[in-house]
DNA sequence: CCATGAATCGAACGTTCGTTTAGAATCCAT
DNA sequence: ATGGATTCTAAACGAACGTTCGATTCATGG
C-alpha cells in the first residue's frame, strides 16, 4: 500500500484525540479506528503508543522552531548591533506559533499543555530538547533589550508567558466563546495582537 | 472510629496524588495505601473515584472563593461609589488564591490545571458553578475600572490571565528553578507582586 | 509470473483498573 | 451488656487496556 499514507492517518488521527481525550485517555482502539486501520498498526508504525506521541509532538513543533529562529535571525539583520524591541521578539516567538497551531494543529496546544502535567518522560525529554535552544536565543535578545531585568526574571515572566499562551489558544476556541455569549470564530490575527500586546506589557512593566 | 479521621486521610492523599500523577493515573489501590486504609474505602465514603475529586476540589476552592467575595466586599466599602482601582482588584482576587494554594493545599493548581484540560465533566460543572458568581462580580468591578475595555476584552484578559496564574503557581516551584539554575524556593510574596503587576499592566495596556 | 519483503489483519495474552459484595469489627445508645 | 447501625476489610468480578504473534494480503522487482 501507500507506505506513508497509514502513518499520516495514524498521526492526524492522534492528534486530535490526543488533543480532545489526552493521551492516556485515548484507547488505541479507538485512535486505530479513527484512521481506518488496524489495532496492531500504531505498534508496527511507531514502536509504541508513546512513539507515537513523539512523532505527533515532532511533526508539529519542528517546523514552528525553525520558523522562530529563521525570524529572530531576520530581525538580528534588520537591527544590526541594536538591541532588538521587545515586541518584535514577541512577534518573532509567538506568530509562528499562532499561524501553525491554529490552522494546521489546533489540537498541539492542548497535548502540550497537558504534557507539562503529566509524566511522559520520554516526549517531555524531547520537548525540551527541541524547545531549549530555541529558548536560549530569545532569552538573549530579551536580556539585550532589557538589560535592566536579570535572567531569572526574565525566566520568570517568559513562563508566565507561555502558561498565558498556550491556555490561550487552547481555551480561546471554547472557554472564550462560551464567556462571551456569541460563537464568532476567534480571529487568529487578533488573538495574536493580543497576546503580544499583553505580554510586551507584562515585560516592560516597571521591576 | 472516628469517623472523620479516614475521609480526612483519604482527601489528603487523593489531592498530593492526583496533583502528582493525575487523577486517571492514580489508582485507588495506591491512594488507599497512601491514606492507610483498605481498597473500598473511596467508594464508601465518597461514592466513587469521581466523587472523591468533586470533594477534593469543594475543600480547596470553596474558601478561596469566599475570601475573594469578602476581600471584594471591602474594597466596594472603602471605595464606595468610584470605580475600585484595577490593582486592587487583581489583588484581591489572586491573594486569597495564593496563600491557600502555596500553603494549605499546593496541589491544587495543577489539578485545576488539569481539570481545564482533561473532560471530568460532573467535576468541570461544579467548579464552574462555583467560580461563576465570583468571576460575574470581579468582571462587573473591572468593568466599572476600566470602561474602555468592553466585556469581550476584560473577558479574554481574565482568561490570559487566569492560565497564567495557575501554570505559574504549579510551574513554578519546579520549572522556574530549574531555568533559573538555582532552587531557592520561590518566595509566595514576591510571586504574588510579580503576578498582580504582570496581569496589571496585561490590563491597563493600551487596547 | 512468481518470489520476497513490507504492510495489514484477526485474535489472543497478561495485566490492571474501578467497583461490588458479603461479612467482620467497631461504636454508641439503651 | 447488648443489639443495631456505622465503619472497615478481604476477596472477587467484569471490563478495558497496550502489546504481541502468526497468518494473510499486497506491491514489486527479477
Amino acid at each position: 500500500m501507500a507506505t506513508e499514507e497509514t502513518r499520516r492517518r495514524l498521526l492526524e488521527a492522534a492528534e486530535r484525540l490526543f488533543a480532545k481525550k489526552g493521551f492516556n485517555a485515548t484507547t488505541l482502539r479507538e485512535l486505530t479506528r479513527e484512521a481506518s486501520t488496524n489495532l496492531a498498526a500504531v505498534n508496527y508504525h511507531f514502536g509504541s503508543k508513546e512513539g507515537l506521541l513523539v512523532q505527533v509532538l515532532d511533526r508539529g513543533l519542528r517546523p514552528i522552531n525553525e520558523e522562530r529562529m529563521e525570524l529572530l535571525r531576520r530581525a538580528r539583520e534588520t537591527y544590526g548591533d541594536s538591541p532588538i524591541p521587545v515586541r518584535v521578539l514577541l512577534h518573532a516567538f509567538f506568530a509562528p506559533a499562532v499561524r501553525l497551531l491554529t490552522s494546521e494543529h489546533p489540537g498541539l496546544p492542548n497535548i502540550l499543555l497537558r504534557l507539562n502535567l503529566e509524566p511522559h518522560p520520554e516526549a517531555q525529554a524531547r520537548v525540551v530538547e527541541w524547545l531549549r535552544p530555541v529558548a536560549e536565543a530569545f532569552a538573549d535578545a530579551l536580556h539585550e533589550s532589557l538589560p535592566h531585568l536579570d535572567r531569572s526574571q526574565i525566566m520568570t515572566r517568559g513562563v508566565f508567558m507561555t502558561g498565558a499562551f498556550l491556555y490561550m489558544l487552547d481555551q480561546g476556541r471554547e472557554l472564550l466563546p462560551a464567556l462571551n455569549g456569541h460563537d464568532d470564530a476567534e480571529d487568529p490575527g487578533r488573538l495574536l495582537d493580543e497576546l503580544v500586546a499583553c505580554c510586551e506589557s507584562a515585560f516592560l512593566h516597571a521591576a
